[in-house]
RNA sequence: GGGAUUGAAGCACAAAGGCUGUGCGUCCGAUUGUCUAUCGGAAAGGUGCGAGUUCGAUUCUCGUCAGUCCCGCCA
C-alpha cells in the first residue's frame, strides 16, 4: 500500500519553483495540505517547510499545458491510470514524493496568493510514503474563522507546529540566535556552558530542585540565571562571556512568561555602564535586521525615576504618547475627597489625557473603573470635555477659593493644567504613589490597545537606567535586592549607601540609593537587564549588611562566591536579554507559546507530554523521597 | 493565593428555562482548470464533571476540573 522512499531524492523544496524553472523535471516531497478532485483530473497543493506547490494529476494527458511533453509522437492520448487511482486515495497530511514536469500555469489560472502560483508540478510519478489519521482539527483553511482551542492545539502541538505562522516564528527564533553568536564572536565574545544542576539560594524566584540520588536528602537547583558562574568567568580571566543559557523560575505563568526560558547571558571586565549599553545597543540593531528594521545607534535614555513618573511604568511603551500628567501640586489646597486626603498622607494626584475621547459612555468609564481597581486604584475620577462637560465629581470642591464653581470651568483647568482640549476625556487617579503608577500606567497601556492608539510598525527601544538599590519589603519591614545582590550602587550614591547602613535611624536612606543597573525596554517590553556588579569586598559586605544578611548567613549561601572576590576580581558587569520577548517582538505576536516550540500552559503543564507526571515509587525509594499527601 | 472569562458533534460557532442548530471537516457519488473548487447525498453524535433549584436545566445557583488573560509572585 504505502511506497518506499527508495533512492529518490528531492531536487527542490515546495517553496522555490518558479517561472524560470519551466521545463524541469523535479523532485518534490511534503504533505497533503489539499487535494481537489475533478473526476479526471486531481490538484494536490503539495506543502513542504517552505512553501505550498500545485500538484495535477491528470488521467488522460490531453490539456494544451502538456501536450508536448507527454503525448506521444503519435498522437495517442496517453492513460495514467495508476499513478491518477494513486492520486485519488490521496487524503490531507499523507507524505508524497511527487516527481514531474513544471509546467506555466495559463494566465488566468495563477495563484497570486503563493510564491509558485505561476507554475505548477505535472506529476509523472507518485509515491505515497506514509498515511495520516483525520487531523483532530484544521491546521489552515482559508475563510477559517478561529482556529482550534489553544488546549487542542497544545495537545497535538506537532500538528500545531505544522502552521506555517508558527513554522515562521521558530525559524525566525532560529535566525535570531544565529545572528546573536555571530555578533558576539565576532566582538571576541568566549560561550561558556554553565551547570544546570546548580545549588539553591533562597533568594528571588522559586527554585526548581532536584533530588541527589547519591547524597540522599540533598538538592540540586536549576539556575534562575547563572549570574554568580558568569561573574566568577570574569574572576577567572575570560574578560567576555556569553551563553545563550536557559533559566528556569518556578513563579506564575504569564503571556510572557514561562517556567524555562532562554536568556543572552553576557558579562565583560573592565566595564562600566555605557560600555555595556554599547553591547546592548549593538545586539538589538544587529537581531532586528532581520526583520529590516534598524534600531537607532544609541537608544534613548530615561532612568527609572522618569519612567515611573512620566509613564507609570519601568518599562514603558514609547510608541504612543498619552504620558501622566501630575495634579498633585495644583490641586495642593483641593477640599474634594478624596484627593485632600489622599495628598495629606503623602500620596499623589495623576492624570492621562486621552484624545478626543470626550464621548466615552457611562459604561466604558464603568469599565476603566473597574480596570484602575485591579490595581488597587480606589476609583478612577473622569471628566468628559465634551458639550455639556461631565465628571463624576463636583467642581466646587475642587478649588478651595471657588474661582471655579461652575462646570465649564472644568474646561479651563483642564486646558491650563494638563493640556487637554475640547472633546478630550480626562482620567484621573489619587493615591498611594505606587498605586497611582501602576494603575494610571496600565490603563494608559490599555486605552492605547482599545483606541488602536498602538503603531504595529513602531520599534520603540529605551534604556531605562539608574533603578533603586533596594526595595523596601512590606511584609519583613527589610530593604531585598531590586536587582540582586551583587549589583554596586551608583558612585555618587554611595556616601547615602554607607550612611543607611551605619546609623540605624537613617536605614529609610536605603530607599534613595540608586544602583548601576538598567534595562532595556522596546515596545513596553523588557527585554534585557543588567547591572555593573561590586568586585570589592568590603561593598559587597556592606551590601549583605543593608539587605539583613549576616556574615555567616551570606557565607553559608555564597561563601564560594566570596573567597573568589577576594583573589583579584576586575570591575565587571553585563546583562542579560530574553530571546523569548525578543523574538514576540520579531515576529509580532503577544504570545510567548509563539515562539517557543514545545510551550507549558498558563498552570505550567504539557499536555502533549501530558507533564509533570507521577514517578514510581522505586524511583522515590532511591532517592528517600516520600510523598506526603 | 485571588479576580475575570471560556467550556455544546472531530473543529469552530449561533441559540434559548421545554424541540437544539449552522459552517468546516469526515464518508459516498458526480465532475478536466481548481486554488483551500463546485454540485448531490450520508453518517456521526452532544452542552467538561458533580450537586442543587425546578414539573422540566445545556441555560439559573454552588462546587470542581481544564484553557486563556490579569493581580499577587517573577532577586
Amino acid at each position: 500500500m504505502l511506497d518506499n522512499l527508495g533512492n529518490l531524492e528531492r531536487s527542490h523544496t515546495c517553496g522555490e519553483l518558479r517561472a524560470a524553472n519551466v521545463g524541469e523535471q523535479v523532485v518534490l516531497m511534503g504533505w497533503v495540505a489539499n487535494r481537489r478532485d475533478f473526476g479526471n483530473l486531481i490538484f494536490v497543493d503539495l506543502r513542504d517547510r517552505d512553501g505550498i506547490t500545485q500538484v495535477v494529476f491528470e488521467l488522460m494527458a490531453f490539456t494544451e499545458m502538456v501536450q508536448e511533453t507527454l503525448i506521444s509522437a503519435d498522437g495517442q492520448i496517453e492513460f495514467f491510470t495508476e499513478i491518477y487511482d494513486k492520486a485519488e486515495s490521496l487524503r490531507n497530511e499523507f507524505v508524497i514524493a511527487v516527481s514531474g514536469t513544471i509546467v506555466a500555469r495559463k494566465e488566468n489560472s495563477v495563484n497570486a496568493k503563493l510564491k509558485t502560483g505561476s507554475i505548477e508540478v505535472i506529476a509523472t510519478e507518485l509515491r505515497i510514503l506514509n498515511d495520516a489519521k483525520t487531523l483532530p482539527f484544521e491546521l489552515e483553511v482559508a475563510g477559517l474563522q478561529n482556529l482550534a482551542s489553544e488546549d487542542t492545539r497544545l495537545k497535538y502541538r506537532y500538528l500545531d507546529l505544522r502552521r506555517s505562522q508558527l513554522q515562521n516564528n521558530i525559524r525566525m527564533r532560529s535566525k535570531a540566535v544565529t545572528r546573536i553568536r555571530e555578533f558576539m564572536d565576532a566582538l571576541d565574545f568566549v560561550e561558556i556552558e554553565t551547570p544546570i544542576l546548580l545549588k539553591s539560594t533562597p533568594e528571588g524566584a522559586r527554585d526548581f530542585i532536584v533530588p541527589s540520588r547519591i547524597h540522599t536528602g540533598k538538592f540540586f537547583a536549576l539556575p534562575q540565571s547563572p549570574q554568580i558562574l558568569k561573574q566568577i568567568t570574569m574572576i577567572a580571566g575570560f574578560d567576555k562571556y556569553y551563553q545563550i543559557a536557559r533559566c528556569f523560575r518556578d513563579e506564575d505563568l504569564r503571556a510572557d512568561r514561562q517556567p524555562e526560558f532562554t536568556q543572552l547571558d553576557v558579562e565583560m571586565s573592565f566595564a562600566n555602564q555605557e560600555t555595556v549599553y554599547r553591547i546592548i545597543e549593538g545586539f538589538f540593531r544587529h537581531v532586528f535586521k532581520l526583520i529590516d528594521v534598524e534600531l537607532p545607534e544609541q537608544f534613548p535614555r530615561m532612568t527609572y525615576a522618569e519612567a515611573l513618573r512620566r509613564f507609570g511604568s519601568d518599562k514603558p511603551d514609547l510608541r504612543f504618547e498619552m504620558e501622566l500628567q501630575d495634579l498633585s501640586e495644583t490641586l495642593k489646597d483641593t477640599d474634594l475627597e478624596p484627593f485632600k486626603s489622599v495628598l495629606k498622607n503623602g500620596g499623589e494626584i495623576k492624570a492621562i489625557v486621552v484624545k478626543g475621547k470626550a464621548d466615552y459612555s457611562r459604561k466604558q468609564t464603568d469599565d476603566l473603573q473597574e480596570f484602575v481597581k485591579i490595581y488597587g486604584a480606589g476609583g478612577l475620577g473622569w471628566m468628559k470635555l465634551g458639550v455639556p462637560i461631565k465628571a463624576n465629581f463636583k467642581a466646587e470642591n475642587l478649588f478651595p477659593n471657588s474661582y471655579l464653581t461652575d462646570l465649564p470651568n472644568f474646561r479651563e483647568f483642564a486646558k491650563k493644567h494638563l493640556s487637554a482640549e475640547e472633546g478630550d476625556l480626562v482620567l484621573i487617579v489619587a493615591g498611594k504613589k505606587s498605586v497611582v503608577a501602576a494603575s494610571l500606567g496600565a490603563l494608559r497601556v490599555e486605552i492605547a490597545r482599545r483606541e488602536n492608539l498602538i503603531d504595529k510598525n513602531a520599534y520603540k527601544p529605551l534604556l531605562v537606567t539608574e533603578f533603586p538599590m533596594f526595595e523596601y519589603n512590606d511584609q519583613t519591614g527589610n530593604y531585598d535586592a531590586a536587582h540582586h545582590p551583587f549589583t554596586s550602587p551608583m558612585d555618587e550614591d554611595l556616601e547615602t549607601f554607607k550612611r543607611a547602613i551605619e546609623n540605624e535611624s537613617e536605614r529609610d536612606l536605603l530607599g534613595q540609593v540608586r544602583a548601576k543597573a538598567y534595562d532595556a525596554v522596546i515596545n513596553g517590553y523588557e527585554c534585557a537587564g543588567g547591572s555593573i556588579r561590586i568586585h570589592q569586598k568590603e561593598i559587597q559586605a556592606l551590601n549583605f549588611k543593608a539587605l539583613g544578611l549576616s556574615i555567616e548567613k551570606a557565607r553559608e549561601r555564597f561563601g564560594f562566591f566570596l573567597d573568589a572576590l577576594e583573589f583579584g576580581t576586575p570591575p565587571h558587569g553585563g546583562f542579560a536579554a530574553g530571546i523569548e520577548r525578543t523574538c514576540m517582538i520579531l515576529c509580532g505576536t503577544e504570545n510567548i507559546r509563539d515562539v517557543m516550540a514545545f510551550p507549558k500552559t498558563a498552570s505550567a503543564q504539557d499536555l502533549m507530554m501530558d507533564s509533570p507526571g507521577a514517578v514510581d515509587n522505586s524511583q522515590l525509594n532511591e532517592l528517600g523521597i516520600k510523598i506526603v499527601e
